[in-house]
This record gives C-alpha cells, sequence and structure tokens, in this order.
DNA sequence: ACCGAACCGTAACGTACGGTACGGCAATTG
DNA sequence: CAATTGCCGTACCGTACGTTACGGTTCGGT
C-alpha cells in the first residue's frame, strides 16, 4: 500500500529525488559499496525511509538508475534538412555526445553496478542500462539513418546493422577501457575528434556514393 | 614465507591448478557471490589451504584470472606471406577467435568480476583482464597490421588507431550487451560471418587501394 | 616405525550490513 | 488544542561471509 516509487513509475517528490541524487552520487564515490547506512545519512534521512520509498536495496538502485535515466533522455534528434552536411552534423553531433555520456563518471559507475548484478535473478539492472543506453541510442539513431537513406545519402539493407557498425566505430575500445578501470583522458576536443572520425569512416563504408556492400 | 602464488608468479601446482579452476566454474556459475566456503567445498579442500596459498579472498580472485589469462594467451599469427589472401584469412580468424572468446561464459564471468572490482583500492583485477584481453589483442594484432602496411596492402598511420578501429568493427556493441546480460545468442557461423564484415569493412577503410584518409 | 609437514573438515569468531522497531519532533488537519 | 501523519535518528536483530583455529589424517623422508 505504501512504497510510492518502487515498482511503478508515480512522480518523485522532490525529496525523493534528492535522496536519488545523494544516492547517485555516492554511487559514483564507492560504487557497489553503496550502503542504506551510508545513503541514509548522505541524504539525511531516515533507514526507515528508504526502505517505504524503495522497498529494498535492489528497489533503492533500480530507483536511482531509473531517476538518472529519466534525466539524459530526451535530446531527439531533428530530421528536417536532409542534405549531406545536416546529415553529418547531426551524427557527428550524435557520436560526440554519445561519448561525453559514456565517458562520464556517472556513466560509468552506472554501467559498473549493472554489469555486477547482471546475471542475478533480481530486478535486472543491466535491462535499464541497455534500455536507456545503447538501445535508447538505437531508437533515437536508426530513424536518422533511415531518412539518410531515403534522402540517397546512405546506402544500406539492414538499419539495425549499419546503426551497430556506427556503434563500434565511435565507441571502439573507449567503454570497456572504462569500465575496466583504466586511466583515460578524454578531453572536449579529443571526443569532437573521435566523433569526426566515426562519422567519415561510417560514411566511407556506407555512403550512397561509395558502394552498398553489407 | 607461505603464500606459494600470490604475488609471484610461481609456477602453480597441479593440485592448484585443479583448485583456481573449480574457482573458476565456481566464478561461471554464482559470479561474484562466489564465496571461499563454496571454492573449498568445490574444489575439496579446506579453507586453511586457501588462505595459505592465496593469501585472501582477492587473492584468490587475481589468481584465477591469471590462471585462466595463461591458459589463453599463445595463439599467434603467423606473419609469412604477405599477399591479401592470407592477411585477410588472417584478419577473420583473429576477428573470429576473438569474438568466440569474448562471447564465451569464461570472459564473460570474468570480465564481470573484473569491472565490478574495478575502482577499488585493493588488486586491480581490471588491469590483469585488460592487459590480457584487448591489450593482449592489440600487441598480437598490430604487428600484423604493420606487415600489411609494408607489403603495401595497408594504409594509416597511427596504428594503434587502425588497431582500435578493427576493434570497434569486430565487436561493435556485442561485449556491452553481454556484459549488461543481454540474452545473446551467437552461433559459430554467425561469428564467422561477423568476422568477414568486420575484416572486408576494415579493409574499405585502410586498404592501400582504396583510401589513406585517418 | 617414527616424525613432521601438508592438508582436510569443521567449528568458531568478528564484523559488516540489510532490514526492523521504536521514541521523539515538526507539520498538518479538524 | 488534540490527534494524526510523516519522517529523523538510533538502537537493535539476524545472517552471511571472510578469516582463524584446531583436531584428525595422509604421506614422504629417515
Amino acid at each position: 500500500m505504501q512504497s510510492a516509487a518502487e515498482a511503478s513509475d508515480s512522480p518523485l517528490t522532490e525529496r525523493q529525488r534528492d535522496v536519488l541524487d545523494a544516492a547517485l552520487g555516492l554511487l559514483v564515490e564507492a560504487g557497489d559499496a553503496l550502503t542504506m547506512t551510508s545513503v541514509a545519512r548522505r541524504a539525511s534521512c531516515s533507514k526507515e525511509t528508504l526502505y517505504k520509498w524503495f522497498g529494498d536495496r535492489d528497489g533503492l538502485l533500480t530507483a536511482t538508475v531509473q531517476w538518472q535515466a529519466s534525466k539524459v533522455r530526451g535530446v531527439t534528434v531533428r530530421r528536417d534538412g536532409l542534405d549531406l552536411a545536416s546529415l553529418t552534423s547531426g551524427l557527428e553531433r550524435f557520436a560526440s555526445d554519445w561519448l561525453r555520456v559514456l565517458s562520464g563518471k556517472i556513466s560509468v559507475a552506472l554501467n559498473r553496478v549493472a554489469v555486477s548484478h547482471a546475471g542475478s535473478d533480481k530486478r535486472d539492472l543491466g535491462a535499464i542500462v541497455l534500455e536507456n543506453g545503447p538501445f535508447a541510442m538505437a531508437r533515437r539513431l536508426m530513424p536518422l539513418l533511415e531518412v539518410g537513406r531515403d534522402a540517397g545519402l546512405l546506402a544500406f539493407d539492414d538499419t539495425e546493422d549499419a546503426f551497430r557498425t556506427f556503434f563500434g566505430l565511435v565507441v571502439r575500445d573507449v567503454q570497456i577501457r572504462l569500465l575496466l578501470g583504466d586511466r583515460f583522458e578524454l578531453t572536449d576536443v579529443a571526443i569532437d575528434g573521435e566523433a569526426r572520425r566515426a562519422t567519415q569512416q561510417f560514411f566511407a563504408l556506407y555512403g550512397a556514393h561509395t558502394n552498398a556492400a553489407g
């Protein structure tokens, strides 16, 4: 009868959002060593309240991941202006944003905890991260790719396959290295360069003027 | 005074290797829920022996990861026969082997536990996995790429950059999806197809007959 | 046959942490 | 102003697990 934010996506109160932000910060700092007591202390709330609101530790983690996911969502790509330049800049911006999110401390921490809990039979954090990470990227990017194909700028048969190649060209080994704790300097200018390279290579593979082999 | 296999890489006894194999199996089945008691039971040895040999739980995990790493090592690529066909088949075989290892249960389990422990201030499992995973792949593949360039078959400036692109083309989103627990069917024929596609795309980007843009 | 080392099995210890209970306070409601 | 509600702070409980200790057994060396 209680448990406001556990199973349903009822809107969170501001206090609850503050608590989840505290949990998020702690997750970034301490990783999976995050304890209920530490969250309660950081958020200046009682453990009882945590359990009333989120059910159990897993519910708190789930709510935290979803809360972060709800923040990132919404940067949709406009699909008007179908010329080559705007498609190129659209892909570049996309790749750039993606790398920026991917290499952020919050993303790394969230992916870490989701990977840690994957395979467990409890609530699947991995599915949530997957849904709001790669899959969300696919849902947003694939329409753009198809618009580009309809405009005669790109050539491919399988949209998902094209997306996954773009993913590979953008991310390469960055994410796994970050997750495994490799010290990694990825400045803003480096990210922009990576985005440009990936986009250029993608056009080399899927541009309509080159070939259509898939 | 004791601790045979903790810090140094003194050769393991057969019994120790059996114990580590048991730990490995348990790691695949239970993931990070692996307990010292379960390892002792599975390996039919006493906990006292585990602590004498490996120091503590972290030492056992480290030894297990290193033990698996020592098994995989050694599949080097021959670099004679520098024609296009052998280079192509070499890259394809490389990509195929890599995907096969990457999608194996053991690799997934090891990467999971390494990611879970990354950022911890104890022994860095992430570094070990990184060293025997992506970095080992780079060390083995980059010479082959350079041989291909010297033979006039490939064109690139930065070898590491070329390798990382190959990595992206081969792995794409497979690894992160596996780590996050996405149910994933990757049959042997699918892997071979992926390897062929990645190699073909790599030649499209870095083949000497196409362009040399980097 | 005897000794000591290595090791098995198990019991026991300490602690950390998830989860619960309870007393007190502040705000809201009637 | 009494009553209810919601929440903080803290103490508490149960348990799981890392770690240690110890008695009993096997086995190679002398």
